[in-house]
DNA sequence: TTCCGTGCAAACAATTTGCAATAGA
DNA sequence: TCTATTGCAAATTGTTTGCACGGAA
C-alpha cells in the first residue's frame, strides 16, 4: 500500500501550512511510485503522464518542499543532474558511472568507515546528501577493459 | 623545488604532441604553487596576476588536458564547481561543507571500507574522482548545533 | 476574499563548442 | 609553413527567480 506514503507526504505539507495542489500530489505520487531515485526530468515524464501541464518549474519547487519538510532528499552524482527520492531511513548511495544503476547501502553499514575517519582526521562525513561513485558488480566483472574487480571480483 | 612539477606537467605535453604555450604554462604554474584543489575561477584569478589575457574557456581546455595525460585531476563537490589538482598519488577527498577545506585521505587508507563494498555490494567504488562532504573537526566539534563529534572527538 | 502556487520566460552558473585569427614547432 | 591553440561569443545544461494570473482555504 504504497499510497499511505502520498498522504504522509500530503499531510506534511499541509501542516506545514502548504496548500495541497493536484500538481504537488501528481509529484509525490511519482516520487512514491518508484522507490527509485530520479531526476527532475524523469520526474516530470513521470508526471506528463496523467498531468501533462506541470512545468518544470514546479517540480523544482516541489521537491525543494519536500527536502524543507525532511521527507524529500537529494543526491549529487557528480556531473549528472541532482537524484530526488523520498525516504525514510538515512542511506548511501553507491551510484554506477557505467549503467547509472543507484545502490542504497543501510547508513550503519558505514559505522566503520565513518569512525576510523572521525579518528585519523577529525572528519565526519555525511552520508546521505553525496553519492559514492563506482562500478557495479554487473559493469565491473564483465568490463572489457581487461582489469578485472580485483580480488574476490569476477563474480561471474 | 616545486617548479620541477612544473616541468614535469609542461614535458609531458611535449611528449603527447600538444605545444607549450605561454597559458599554459602559467596555467600549470597556478596549479602547482597551490598543493590546493581550486575551482577553474580560482585558477584563473591566480592565473591573470601576470597572465590577465588568458580566457576561460583555455583554461578549460588545459585541465581537460591535463586530465587527458592522467596528471590532473578533478573531484566534484556537490553543488559547486569542481575542484582541480594535480597529484602523483590517488587520494580521496573529504570537503567539509561549512568552511571548504580539503582534506586528502590516502588511498589505502579507505581500502577496508572498499573491500567492505565489495563483498556486501559488488560494488567497487571510485575513491579519487568523487569527494565525501560533511564536516571537519574544527566546525563539528564548535558546532552550537549541540551533538558533539562522537568518541574521541572535542579535539580542543 | 486572500494569499499561495503556477506558468512563463528570462536570469543564472558552470561548462562546452564553432570559427576565425594567431602563434608554436 | 602548417596546424594546434586561443579568444570570443554563442550554445548547453541544470536550476532559480520575478511577475501576473488562477485556484486552494
Amino acid at each position: 500500500m504504497p499510497d499511505d506514503r502520498v498522504e504522509q507526504a500530503i499531510e506534511a505539507i499541509r501542516a506545514s501550512g502548504g496548500r495541497i495542489t493536484v500538481d504537488r500530489r501528481a509529484i509525490v505520487q511519482a516520487l512514491v511510485d518508484h522507490g527509485d531515485h530520479r531526476t527532475v526530468e524523469e520526474l516530470a515524464q513521470a508526471v506528463w503522464v496523467d498531468h501533462p501541464g506541470v512545468n518544470l518549474a514546479t517540480i523544482y519547487r516541489t521537491v525543494e518542499l519536500l527536502e524543507q519538510l525532511g521527507i524529500g532528499f537529494h543526491v549529487h552524482v557528480g556531473h549528472g543532474p541532482s537524484l530526488w527520492h523520498l525516504s525514510e531511513h538515512i542511506h548511501q548511495h553507491l551510484v554506477c558511472d557505467s549503467c547509472g544503476t543507484v545502490i542504497d547501502v543501510p547508513d550503519d553499514s558505514l559505522d566503520p568507515l565513518r569512525r576510523q575517519l572521525l579518528e585519523s582526521t577529525g572528519f565526519e562525513i555525511d552520508l546521505h546528501h553525496f553519492s559514492m561513485v563506482g562500478r557495479c558488480a554487473d559493469c565491473a566483472g564483465r568490463s572489457p577493459d581487461g582489469e578485472p574487480a580485483g580480488p574476490g571480483g569476477d563474480p561471474a
